[in-house]
DNA sequence: ATAGTTTGTATACGATGTTCACTATGCTGA
DNA sequence: TCAGCATAGTGAACATCGTATACAAACTAT
């Protein structure tokens, strides 16, 4: 959503007299600009949502906002720039919904929270599937747009190093983990190529998770992933005119192959739409 | 590889007195314009692969072959049906990897063939990246390309109606079941509404794989796709350098789900690169 | 040889991303 | 208070894109 802040109030009453602090610094222009940024990605989005991505352009843009394409260039170096930048809020965005969904489960069922994040996953994916598309379907464009103005670059850094998009759910799986971790393969089975591989990621991404349960999160997001994007894409047409229930089949896949444990019924009736 | 069939010879010996009788009335004409399109697509291709799918202009098309952006319009009706061609090529491309490689398996070894099949589509992903997201990895853009010059418009219509990608592997399961049926669970314990569409598609498909088999294949096909395009899109780079070792662990585990088997490991070391 | 189809070019139009020179506007400090 | 300046915006221009049209060359068939 992201309502225009409409320039906000002009009773700002933090001490001005230091530019340099990273908080509360916003002079009255600083304002304004950031208006304008919200604005811009709030207009490129509606853009893109209507009109589809090869709409998404500078001169189309500028237009809705009552202005010319030069002019969006003091705000973003590049069509490109603009671009990731639109990106970038809908991850934050996305990220929201995410935890929002962990969070309506209480922590005592953690496999709840974990299923509850995955159909929030599922469901933004199907509300927005062209925001889906620009910003997660797409050779991983790298972890930040380089340009793209101040707003919210770190944005939710709870795990370690820039894991690309999906971190996202590592940090939820670690947290699920932190309060009932649950039975997983010891490792020993794996193959000496993975659990090379898996050693290195356990010391890169803090060591929380041992090998098993880094393995079990990957392949979980593997297929959480796969399931969305071939349902988003419509490689599934053929076959489902709803692929809700294949999807919950393959949530109770999941959860047996994480421990035996059957996920309850989504709380919402079939396809509540989120934000 | 497609290599331009370079004007063929001109001793074409088969009756030319039925232009409209489709085997073999390829008049002088026609085979150069077949050439043409031909090359059309190579250069496209070769162009793709190189500077990338933003790179994929008429003009720049147009100039790698020696002449004019509107002289292409000879042969598609725009840039989009241009590239649904390229499309189209490349997926019977990808068919023909397919199938090869599961007949590269004896038909006593139907796990064999499904799961070489497996690491063929991801190794071709793999090897044609560029190509593999244009293709496959954008949502469905309809089944044919409306335009296209006749080539090879039906091309492998192995299974009925136009099951979009997804249906490749239909059929190559098909395959294997007849050979071999395997232990699949007898869909009682299924949602009703999965089982509904499921028996939908039993029925448009031709009745050849029951539910639960359906069920397996629709599954494994998720699991297969959502695996190479969270490689190939790179969302995997922060955990794996290769994530060959976790494909196959993958590949396990649908083995499992299919009836507790082990596959073999690959024949050809690692990364072997096809066409 | 003549007529007709096919293939290609030249030119042009509107739209795109981007640059540059220029002009208002509002903030800031003497 | 007022000069100075950074900022936000415009307008015109350039190269490139997809596409349409009118015309010329080449091939085929009679």
């Amino acid at each position: 959503m992201a309502e225009m802040s409409e320039l906000t109030e002009l009773t700002d009453l933090s001490d001005p007299s230091d530019p340099s602090d990273p908080k509360e610094p916003r002079s009255r222009r600083a304002r304004a600009r950031d208006a304008t940024v919200a604005e811009i990605t709030a207009t490129a989005r509606s853009l893109l949502v209507e009109e589809g991505a090869e709409a998404l352009t500078l001169r189309a843009i500028a237009r809705r906002m009552g202005l010319t394409a030069p002019a969006l260039y003091r705000y973003y170096d590049s069509h490109e720039a603009l671009v990731a930048g639109l990106v970038q809020h809908l991850l934050a965005e996305l990220i929201g919904q995410l935890e929002a969904a962990r969070d309506s489960v209480a922590r005592t069922d953690p496999y709840g929270r974990l299923a509850a994040t995955c159909r929030a996953f599922r469901r933004w994916a199907l509300a927005h599937p062209r925001e889906f598309q620009l910003g997660f379907a797409t050779p991983s464009a790298g972890p930040a747009p380089a340009n793209c103005p101040p707003e919210e670059v770190p944005a939710a850094a709870t795990t370690p190093a820039d894991l690309s998009f999906g971190g996202v759910f590592l940090g939820i799986f670690e947290e699920i983990w932190e309060i009932a971790p649950f039975p997983v393969p010891d490792g020993s089975e794996l193959d000496p190529d993975l659990t090379r591989q898996l050693s290195r990621l356990h010391g890169a991404v803090g060591g929380v998770l041992p090998i098993g349960a880094l393995h079990a999160y990957l392949a979980g997001w593997v297929r959480l992933y796969g399931a969305v994007t071939i349902e988003v894409f419509g490689h599934l047409d053929f076959a489902f005119d709803d692929a809700e229930s294949m999807f919950e089949s393959m949530l109770r896949a999941m959860g047996r192959d994480l421990g035996a444990w059957e996920p309850a019924a989504p709380v919402g009736g079939g396809s509540a739409q989120l934000s």
